[in-house]
DNA sequence: AAATTCTCTACCGACAATATCACTAAGTATTCA
DNA sequence: CTCATACTTAGTGATATAAGTAATAGAGAATTG
């Protein structure tokens, strides 16, 4: 027996999305699957575990349930309403076996997932090691609601520290995210939206852009020719998403990498060349600390690298950067590197 | 003399009348309140202390340059004059012509400020005319521009005076100059004392010129003060006598009338002083005579060989800024005269080296710190050591000589942009960038010596270190713009003193009582000049040097550091910038951070802040100048203003208005009050102080001396996200104590280091005012109303015998400084009796002793009043004791004082001692008790919420709610205050949470019953000021309605409080923008935009600042009547100080002027001028759709909007209601019955009886109308009278 | 015109985001009839 | 020589930045379709 697939007609009448947004459209949902080829990923599907975040209205778990039977499925979800609409959706599934399972916890709480994992032991991944992405374990999120985007970042930093749901493993995400922090996220070299970001993504992760909305009047999207020629994404309608009102959304598929980057250097080096993106690095490299222009003009050999701007700069550009930056003996503490700006005392 | 009307002279023909220029004296364009509103007062009468004939100022419109009801509309040009001015201003004194020439032209253009358009010219003609070679060439460029370029424009007697200065000047023969100044003068606009008072332009020498050769002018012609001066030269021009002395000498100056003294006259010294560095130089003949003086006092052989040895003659004596370095102590001196007439005459004396003592403070600062550096340096090199670990001053020396030549330089650059002597064709694209920012910012940059910015730009980085939060550094923004406005201040500074030494620049004060004279002549003429100074430099020029001047000390200044080898790990020497220009993260958005290298910081740490305290606003060593008008007062040479704008040119407007007026003269007493009460240093409570300084060991409120930041050892990379979380967090807690601590001690280092260099001295601190009219003194880290520590340090100067009441009061006060506050006063003086024992020991052992003193509630000043006390009791009459130590009256409860007041509350005014009554009331205990009958009631009930918190009602729990209430605390903070005292009790928050919500609501009911009437007030005020500042101008700016029907509402809360003051609350939408700089952009505001209301803030600020207006009235009321019965008087606002044998009298005159501030009717007043200020204003009300009105409007905007082929908006509205109005108040019997004719909405609107019948609250659907501003109803008032208040002993305790 | 979401939360003294890019308006040079 | 057009430049506005929404929650204003 197969999951009901929620109507439209019964999504209008939740009230609250919290600036959310749902593709309510299955077959939008099929060809994304289609084109993911989890069956890859994941040979084993009796063994697979699927966690997902923020379903609300759940229509993609629903399919993706009914497509893969996954050995386990959890919802985390909080919000009212669609705790309501969920429990719902699962009263209809009368098997003793439920095919999926909702877990009342905020996805923005890491406690949440410490409980899922370690107290509640409700689902409990397998480690794996670092040689390939997880074949057991898939993480899917709707990050589209406003808190969303800081909640993703986060995840990033995880997968870089290997703790959060990462310490299992090299393991697989599924995220809606807004169109435009997916277009930072992989934001090119030269790109004006090149980011911190896209660099943390380009570094610790292999991603691809598997869906996004097209623009309602041109029909295109906002990401560059290039990237869409490269990931073939998905295409579907404004229409296919609900709330109808919203910024657009497209759905990345992360592949965390292995990796051995000093981490803390390379936060404090690119945090601080993208500030000043677009001024070419004999001047920006100023900006690191006391003496940056002369040290990193002595130790920098290649003209061409001190002539280039940071957003110009390649991911092993700044890993060079980073290199240096650690063997500068007068650099700064980069643990100090923070403002108080209200010291308020009362 | 006979004198021509000024229209039968033809100048080269300039013909028109000054009757033309000014075809209207400003007062009729203002609008005359109407009969209604002088009717309610009766006009104005002799009662008035201020508030009639300033509200009366006020509430016309069309006064000043920023007009209240065009306040929209010239918003861009008001920016924009501003600028102007400070740019012409700047281009002259830099000597750019051509370009000052260019900005008239722009100014010109602005036809609103064409009225004052001549004094913008007269600047430029007076540079001109300096440079001119010969008398032609002026009277040539004034002909051609006042007739061909500027022709709207006519000149003033400014203007002969400059032509007459100038004629004098360049005559070659007598003849010539005779015929000139005679034309010149006969052209005189208001007569010839109109030319002549114009003392900035002409010279003594002038004067005398006209005066004595070619006799065209009467001595009383003669400015005032001048009088005696020109005079002088006349009737002795050989006269260098030596004033005389009486005999003996001894008494010094006390001899002599200054009225007709001996005047000394100089006539070797022709040469015209250039430059200030003259008048800088220190008067020897006044200082033999302060030394004279001095020897001359019956001294102890201590003292007499202090001031023997005293070099009164070499500035470096400033003040004692060198550790063990004495001055001479004047205190003890003073303190230890037997006679009044001695110390009469020692006070003049004092007072008189004083003068030249400050006059020096405020100008040799900058030099000073420059010569210790280089003093420290030559030092160094003289012990050859000048190593590696470089002293401090060294360093700076060596910066400040590396920075140099780069300023010049770029000055130079400056000059060359501006004299457009560069070529543009072989630059690269990066330095013609560069130039084209040199146009802006070169102006200001070469106002001041290139020496004077560079020790002006290290000080002030070095004085920032570890401010805004930044670990090791400080905020860009901050940084450019504080140099930006220390350059700004030198320069105001210099300038004055370049005018000065222009007016005086003939005479050579040889004779002591000449020099007096001068001296007097000098201080009027200060004050005139500060009035006339307008302008300020535009926050973006500021930000704009500041960053030229930082970028370049980032450049040269280095320090010696240490790092280590990445692979060896072994410890490297290097050097870097001491200086970094970097960014942080706060929330995302990036800050401008300007680092110390840590090496510096260190060293910085070490070193006494001696060099970079603000020497311009230190405590002052001679009176401040009284207030005069709206800019000038306090200092002699830095400029400051009766109030601290928010940057907010409405606030200055309505200021200036009333000031010029004349219509704030009790506040300027009031603040004189304040500023005469001279202090000195409490020594034995310095010395206790720099001892426990000194240690570097945390000691009550200093904290102790912390060398380096620990942070905690970073988690495991696969840590839980939330374990890093911890730790970041932790690791923030911890650099944020750090460098709370050291900014704690960097204040307490600032003051000890200030209290030391007054050591022994006799200072004042000059005040201003907070946009409420609340004073505090200008002079900050070290004033009265510091922490308890700086209170600690000062006493009253002048000492007062106790008297047996004074006893009583010291004692008193040494009880409340405890903490016991809350008794009869019996009984407080018996808590002090009881330990007497305490006393003695902590006053002669305060650090081994038992320390007693250190339990008290404010420990420090508790201290001093033991070693006061102990002092007193240990003679055979304690109340013959001279006491210096001002003993504290503070009114319990201030706000809510006032509040009763006005409320006329009976029980409210009974807790907070406005009804006499045998012991002291506490409000707090009061709510407290009432708070929990509430409890119980409702415990009984069943409320078991009620039942838990029943017993757990202290005076502590409600408090601060009780205090804050009168400041609009609302519900959430409230239960946040609350929250915080429960959670002492109840561990989980939540739980604690839910009562405290409970609970609050109960704690405002109670206090709403207690001051029933003053909360109803507090509604009143509240509802008011919101619907005022959502109210609708009629002639408000179409621009104000770019999004749709919605206007920005544009007018803020005004009103005069009882001494006159106007007061407008400052809060608008913040307009701040980005300007680039040199480092980077910086967000500033630009302080002449006009921002559409921010309506919350005044909602929420107007009852409090209501009522802050209403103490801060009291308050300088009461300073006037002290200061009348020669009390020494200070205040914190709402706690008033004199000496212990005055208490008894403050306290009867602070309680009389407390009456008299309520016995009007305040609220009453204030709705009056209310409704007369904001008379014709529009608000937007929603009425009932089916209303007739309604739909009498629906249709006339229906048959308005077909006419006009378009949608017929709020702005056609409020356009059309302003013509109807305009017809209706037009003097024309036509236009008025067009006017009478004429059919609005609002019009419409005005048929209706009772308008608030039809307005409809949210629920039924209605349809939104423009309305007049109606305000509420006054609420009624209770019963309590306020002349009970009179034999309330306990009001002020 | 109604509903959702955004902001602010006790007054004053008091103290502050910034880099970059796209777009527009205005000014300047160039070029062409 | 003038006009028109391309090109420059100055000024304005929008957006991204980092990355726990500080512990908390309700009223009132602002936005939005």
């Amino acid at each position: 027996m197969s999951l009901a697939v929620t109507s439209l007609r019964e999504l209008a009448q939740i009230q609250h999305y919290y600036g959310f947004r749902y593709v309510l459209n299955p077959s939008v949902h099929e060809q994304i699957f289609d084109k993911l080829k989890l069956s890859k990923t994941y040979p084993k599907l009796d063994k697979l575990k699927v966690l997902d975040l923020y379903p609300g209205p759940a229509q993609h778990s629903a399919i993706f349930n009914n497509r893969y039977r996954p050995a386990q499925h959890v919802l985390m979800d909080m919000r009212p309403d669609f705790v309501k609409h969920i429990s719902g959706l699962l009263e209809q599934d009368k098997t003793d076996k439920p095919a999926m399972q909702l877990y009342r916890h905020d996805p923005y709480d890491w406690k949440s997932y410490t409980d899922l994992t370690d107290a509640d032991k409700i689902l409990v991944p397998p480690r794996k090691g670092p040689e390939a992405i997880h074949d057991e374990f898939l993480i899917m999120a709707n990050l589209t609601g406003m808190i969303g985007e800081g909640l993703f970042m986060q995840w990033l930093a995880c997968i870089g520290n290997r703790n959060w749901l990462q310490r299992f493993g090299r393991v697989k995400m599924l995220v809606w995210l807004q169109e435009c922090t997916a277009v930072k996220l992989l934001a090119k070299p030269g790109d004006h939206l090149r980011s911190k970001c896209s660099l943390v993504t380009e570094a610790f992760t292999d991603t691809k852009l598997v869906a996004t909305m097209s623009n309602k009047k041109t029909g295109t999207s906002n990401f560059s020719e290039d990237l869409m020629a490269e990931h073939q994404p998905v295409m579907f309608s404004p229409q296919d998403v609900w709330l109808p009102s919203g910024k657009p959304l497209s759905l990345l598929e992360i592949n965390p990498r292995d990796h051995r980057i000093d981490l803390d250097n390379f936060d404090y080096v690119t945090k601080h060349l993208l500030i000043l993106k677009s001024t070419p690095l004999y001047e920006s490299l100023d900006s690191l600390g006391h003496g940056g222009k002369e040290y990193f003009r002595q130790v920098i050999k290649d003209q061409n690298l001190l002539e280039k701007c940071p957003k110009n700069l390649t991911l092993s550009d700044f890993l060079y950067c980073t290199e240096l930056f650690d063997k500068w003996p007068f650099k700064p503490d980069i643990y100090l590197d923070f403002i108080d700006v209200f010291q308020d005392n009362d | 003399m006979l004198r021509c009307s000024r229209s039968c002279y033809r100048f080269h023909g300039v013909k028109r009348l000054i009757g033309q220029l000014r075809p209207l004296s400003q007062t009729a364009f203002l609008k005359k309140p109407s009969m209604n509103y002088y009717g309610l007062e009766s006009g104005p009468s002799n009662d008035d202390i201020g508030f009639l004939k300033s509200s009366v100022v006020s509430m016309a419109p069309g006064f000043g340059t920023f007009d209240n009801a065009q306040a929209a509309a010239q918003a861009g040009e008001s920016r924009n004059i501003m600028n102007l001015w400070s740019l012409l201003e700047a281009c002259l004194h830099s000597g750019y012509m051509d370009r000052a020439f260019s900005i008239l032209r722009s100014l010109y253009n602005l036809k609103s400020y064409r009225a004052s358009f001549i004094d913008d010219y007269n600047k430029y003609l007076t540079k001109f005319a300096e440079n001119a070679t010969d008398l032609k060439t002026v009277d040539k460029k004034l002909f051609e521009d006042l007739q061909k370029t500027f022709p709207a424009v006519d000149y003033n007697d400014k203007t002969l005076a400059i032509l007459i200065h100038n004629a004098i000047k360049l005559s070659d023969s007598k003849e010539t100059r005779s015929k000139h100044c005679e034309t010149y003068l006969r052209m005189a606009v208001s007569g010839y004392r109109g030319i002549l008072s114009n003392v900035e332009v002409l010279t003594i020498q002038d004067y005398r010129t006209l005066l004595h050769d070619l006799g065209l002018i009467e001595v009383h012609d003669l400015p005032a003060e001048l009088g005696p001066i020109v005079v002088a030269s006349g009737v002795s021009p050989e006269g260098t006598e030596e004033p005389k002395r009486t005999a003996g000498g001894t008494h010094g100056i006390t001899g002599m009338a200054k009225d007709s003294p001996e005047f000394a006259f100089d006539n070797e010294i022709k040469t015209v002083a250039k430059d200030a560095k003259e008048l800088l130089a220190v008067d020897t003949i006044g200082m033999k005579v302060v030394r004279h003086t001095l020897l001359g006092l019956s001294l102890t052989e201590e003292q007499r060989k202090q001031v023997k040895d005293f070099n009164f003659e070499t500035a470096s004596n400033l003040l004692n800024f060198e550790e063990g370095q004495s001055n001479i102590d004047f205190f003890e001196i003073h303190r230890t005269l037997k006679t009044d007439e001695e110390r009469e005459s020692f006070a003049k004396a004092l007072d008189e080296f004083n003068q030249d003592r400050q006059h020096q403070l405020e100008h040799r600062a900058t030099d000073a710190a420059k010569e210790r550096w280089r003093h420290d340096f030559e030092e160094a090199k003289a012990r050859g050591d000048l190593s590696i670990q470089k002293k401090l001053n060294v360093k700076l020396w060596d910066w400040f000589n590396q920075m140099l030549p780069l300023v010049k330089e770029e000055v130079k650059r400056c000059a060359e942009v501006a004299n457009h002597s560069v070529q543009d064709g072989s630059l690269s694209a990066k330095e013609k960038k560069q130039n084209k920012a040199r146009e802006d910012y070169g102006p200001y940059l070469t106002l001041v010596d290139p020496e004077k910015m560079c020790v002006i730009t290290i000080l002030e980085l070095l004085k920032l270190n570890s401010t805004g939060g930044v670990i090791e550094g400080m905020r860009t923004a901050r940084a450019v713009i504080s140099v930006g406005k220390a350059i700004e201040m030198e320069f105001r500074a210099e300038l004055l003193l370049k005018n000065e030494a222009h007016v005086f620049k003939d005479i050579k004060k040889n004779s002591h009582v000449f020099k007096l004279l001068v001296q007097r002549a000098r201080n009027t003429f200060r004050s005139m000049k500060i009035e006339e100074s307008k302008i300020l430099w535009p926050q973006e020029a500021r930000a704009k040097i500041g960053s030229i001047l930082i970028s370049m000390l980032i450049h040269v200044a280095r320090v010696r550091v240490e790092g280590t080898d990445p692979l060896t790990q072994e410890k490297i020497q290097g050097e870097a910038p001491a200086f970094s220009h970097g960014y942080q993260y706060h929330n995302g958005s990036k800050l401008g951070v300007l680092k110390i290298h840590r090496s510096l910081v260190h060293q910085l740490n070490g070193e006494r802040l001696v060099a970079a305290v603000q020497p311009q606003l230190l405590p002052m060593l001679v009176k401040p100048r009284p207030w005069k008008s709206w800019n000038s007062g306090g200092y002699y040479y830095t400029q400051s203003t009766l109030i601290r704008s928010k940057e907010s040119p409405e606030q200055v407007a309505y200021l200036k208005a009333v000031s010029d007026a004349g219509a704030i003269e009790n506040v300027y007493r009031g603040l004189n009050v304040l500023g005469e009460t001279a202090w000195t240093v409490n020594r034995k409570m310095f010395d206790m102080m720099s001892h426990v300084w000194n240690t570097g060991e945390p000691f009550l409120d200093i904290p102790g001396n912390q060398s380096k930041l620990v942070l905690t050892p970073q988690p495991p990379r696969d840590a839980d996200p939330s374990v890093h979380r911890q730790w970041k967090l932790k690791n923030k807690e911890l650099a944020n104590e750090f460098s709370g601590g050291r900014s704690a001690r960097c204040d307490a280092n600032y003051k000890l280091e200030i209290a030391r260099a007054f050591l022994g001295e006799k200072f004042y601190f000059p005040h201003n005012l907070d946009f409420r009219g609340r004073a505090y003194p200008l002079s900050p880290h070290f004033n009265h109303l510091g922490n308890d520590m700086s209170r600690g340090l000062m006493i009253f100067w002048n000492g007062k015998q106790l008297g047996s009441n004074g006893l009583k009061w010291l004692k008193v006060h040494l009880s409340n400084l405890f903490g016991f506050d809350k008794a009869p006063l019996e009984e407080r003086i018996a808590f002090t009796e009881s330990h007497l024992e305490d006393i003695k020991d902590s006053a002669e052992d305060p650090l081994n002793g038992k320390g007693w003193w250190k339990q008290a509630d404010k420990p420090w000043q508790a201290l001093a009043t033991c070693m006061e006390l102990n002092a007193a009791l240990k003679l055979d009459n304690p109340c013959e004791f001279i006491s210096h130590i001002p003993v504290h009256q503070d009114g319990t409860c201030n706000g809510l004082q006032h509040y009763a007041a006005l409320g006329g509350d009976v029980e409210g005014a009974k807790q907070v001692n406005l009804m006499p009554s045998d012991r002291p009331q506490d409000v707090y205990s009061h709510v407290a008790k009432l708070v929990v009958a509430r409890l119980e009631k409702a415990a009984a009930k069943g409320d078991e919420t009620a039942e838990i918190l029943k017993n757990k009602i202290t005076r502590k729990v409600v408090k601060q709610t009780v205090m804050t209430n009168v400041y609009g605390v609302t519900y959430i903070g409230a239960t946040h205050q609350i929250e915080k005292q429960l959670s002492t009790v109840f561990d989980d928050y939540k739980h604690s949470y839910e009562l405290s919500k409970y609970l609050t609501k109960h704690v405002f009911a109670s206090v709403r019953e207690l001051f029933e009437g003053a909360h109803l007030i507090q509604d009143w005020l509240g509802e008011c000021a919101k619907r005022i500042s959502k109210s609708i101008r009629l002639d408000i700016d179409e621009k104000a309605f770019r999004n749709g029907n919605k206007p920005d509402f544009m007018s803020s809360v005004i009103w005069t409080t009882p001494l006159g003051l106007p007061i407008v609350q400052p809060y608008r939408e913040n307009g701040k923008k980005q300007v680039a700089t040199n480092l980077q952009t910086v967000f500033i505001s630009d302080p002449f935009a006009v921002n559409p209301i921010n309506a919350r803030r005044q909602k929420a600020g107007f009852p409090p600042n209501f009522i802050h207006s209403l103490d801060a009235s009291h308050m300088l009321l009461s300073a006037l009547k002290c200061g009348e019965n020669k009390l020494d008087f200070a205040a914190v606002h709402d706690s008033y100080w004199t000496h212990a044998s005055d208490i008894d009298t403050m306290n009867v005159l602070l309680r009389e002027q407390f009456i008299k501030l309520h016995e009007v009717d305040l609220i009453e007043r204030l709705k009056n001028e209310f409704d007369e200020r904001y008379k014709n204003y529009l608000q937007i009300i929603k009425i009932d759709k089916k209303a007739d009105v309604a739909t009498k409007i629906v249709d006339l905007r229906k048959e308005l909007s077909q006419k006009l082929g378009r949608q017929f908006t709020l702005a056609d509205e409020i356009y059309m209601e302003k013509k109807r109005v305009q017809l209706l108040e037009s003097e024309d019997p036509v236009e008025n019955g067009e006017g009478a004719e004429m059919v609005t909405t609002v019009s419409l609107l005005g048929e209706v009886e009772d308008i608030a019948l039809l307005e409809k609250t949210s629920d039924a659907s209605g349809i939104m109308v423009l309305a007049p501003l109606k305000l509420p109803q006054i609420p009624p008032k209770g019963d309590f009278d306020v002349k009970e208040l009179e034999n309330s002993k306990y009001f002020f305790s």
